[in-house]
DNA sequence: TGTACATCAGTGAACGCGCGTTCACTGATGTAC
DNA sequence: TGTACATCAGTGAACGCGCGTTCACTGATGTAC
């Protein structure tokens, strides 16, 4: 029987969806057209209705992603407005988002024989550069303020928030879950603070 | 015409060795038994002679990428007494390691439907934590010595050591060496010694 | 030093499977008249 | 309000490709006599 037709831009979304979910829970390889169109009710050809191939949907996915990670640091930034805090918010949620799933660095290190891989990466790139953007310019308020040391440049000390949780991250899914990340992230925020708070022993 | 015959030992290295090069090249999708035959010389059927399947060629890879590792840390303590320089050392070195390839982490996120996922986690989380566990021998002796705060885990300084460089290191393959690690990782440094080191102010 | 034989690293053809993609088609939906 | 028609989201059969793995075989190497 005839799946009941929906407009283009629904599909779109739900192919997305399901696809990132798919990669987040049972990995890249797993994400196969067919799995994707069963589980948004279509049957395999039905999704080049909606996407010209493969490629597209994982550029779908990346681009969901991107909003995902946006999103954590805006709401971060309304939580408080001291900037410490608010890279605290920004780490908890970044844990939350880790805890969710590897889909994205299943993407990232995804080496798939069909996808053009200098596109994607590209995309990577702009999404990465663009969270860590982000979380430098709550940094450069914190330099501003005096409260965030001034001698290192404001994006080492962004990607510096997300490597303290990253191997704990790496540890957690190995162990399916078997590592308490949120405990380790408690310890790391400390650590964290002590290397870029500004306080006399850091100065020059 | 056939290939000379070797002994099944020096076939076993060549495969895992090739193999490795091919994953940190090129990625774990062009890691086919018929591109690892190729590089050793073989038709793609002798490469069973030596292993019963591809699964295990990934688990020599593996046990090779752990002994660089060891080697890794070996060579740091060897070069000072300092437990900051010897983690300094393992830092450095971990830098070039990452430099090479990026087959850790294409192992780490492989999610290949023929491979046995539960058994290459466990190996996985043997190697790293053995990893860890190498480099939080170094903290301890540093804490002993009174130079790295006591308050905070040996394993949660380990694993900061590398978090403070995974991801320059993503930026540094995504960008194909667009980002300069190195550099990143001396900034990286002086906030890692700001996070550990012991004085006054990390006294709770 | 020769000869017979077991061992085992090599070969190449063939298989089966999963998967992305194409294509001719069907039939529901919305619009123009 | 009805009818004719264009649009387009759906179907299912078929394709081609890459790849891991098997299997019967070959022929070199080393050992026992």
């Amino acid at each position: 029987m005839a799946e009941a037709k929906l407009d283009t831009e629904i599909r779109r979304e739900q192919i997305a969806e399901a696809a990132m979910n798919l990669i987040a829970a049972q990995g890249m390889r797993k994400m196969s057209i067919a799995a994707v169109a069963r589980r948004v009710g279509l049957v395999p050809s039905g999704i080049y209705r909606h996407f010209k191939n493969k490629d597209e949907i994982i550029h779908a996915v990346l681009d969901r992603v991107a909003e995902r990670l946006s999103e954590n640091v805006r709401a971060a930034c309304c939580e408080s407005d001291e900037p410490l805090e608010q890279l605290k918010g920004v780490l908890m949620r970044h844990i939350r988002f880790i805890r969710e799933g590897r889909a994205v660095p299943r993407m990232i290190f995804a080496d798939d024989a069909r996808t053009d891989g200098a596109r994607l990466k590209r995309h990577v790139v702009e999404v990465f550069s663009g969270y860590v953007a982000r979380v430098a310019d709550i940094v450069a308020r914190g330099q501003q303020q005096g409260v965030i040391r001034g001698d290192v440049p404001v994006q080492t000390i962004a990607m510096m928030l997300f490597g303290v949780v990253i191997p704990a991250g790496i540890m957690w899914h190995m162990t399916d879950g078997g590592f308490d990340v949120t405990r380790h992230a408690e310890k790391s925020w400390r650590l964290f603070v002590a290397a870029v708070a500004n306080n006399a022993n850091n100065h020059v």
